[in-house]
DNA sequence: GCCAACGTTGGC
DNA sequence: GCCAACGTTGGC
């Protein structure tokens, strides 16, 4: 059986609630919480161990796109939907029949710079920019966990790149 | 702090 | 199954 190709994906968070820099720091992350369909479904039937992420943060001054981790789990159930405690607690979903899932996801690098939404936006500009129709850069869209197009991944690596060339030089 | 976008809920 | 009301996201 061939190996599955690698898929790409942009997942947001706020840095004041989880952040690139505490991702490098812990190492690997539950991306628990997610309580949006499309999301969940992401996560739970098309993700695989390997998916590389850029790591999103929003809410932020500015936002954008911060580092890059890597899906590094199967997708399971989210235990924090199973938690009163928890402020994602849904007493709708059932241990038995679970309805939220999340997987983990570990560091790979943090951008020298960030890659801000302006940025993006600026790449997605015209029919035949490099970042046409990425997601994220459409006007209200809010879902947490997109599907990124390797092209377009790549893009947005290679930004991040040329950045740190003159960063560095 | 405002508000556009849009997903969810619940009455009917 | 429609859709108005409501809540949340997230840029600005």
């Amino acid at each position: 059986m061939p190996r599955r190709k690698r898929r790409y994906w942009l997942m947001k968070s706020e840095p004041e609630v989880y952040s690139i820099e505490d991702l490098e720091r812990d190492g690997q992350e539950p991306w628990d919480g997610v309580r949006n369909y499309q999301a969940r479904n992401s996560m739970r039937d098309e993700m695989a161990v390997g998916d590389l992420v850029l790591f999103y943060h929003s809410n932020a001054k500015p936002p954008g796109v911060a580092g890059v981790a890597r899906v590094c789990t199967a997708a399971y159930p989210d235990p924090t939907a199973f938690d009163p405690g928890s402020d994602y607690y849904d007493p709708k979903s059932d241990p038995e029949a679970p309805r939220w899932w999340m997987v983990d996801v570990e560091f790979v690098e943090r951008f020298d710079a960030l890659v801000s939404l302006d940025a993006l936006k600026a790449e997605g500009d015209g029919a035949d920019a490099p970042l046409a129709g990425m997601l994220v850069i459409r006007r209200g869209q809010r879902l947490s966990v997109q599907a990124v197009e390797a092209a377009h991944f790549a893009h947005v690596l290679k930004i991040a790149r040329a950045r740190t060339r003159v960063r560095v030089r």
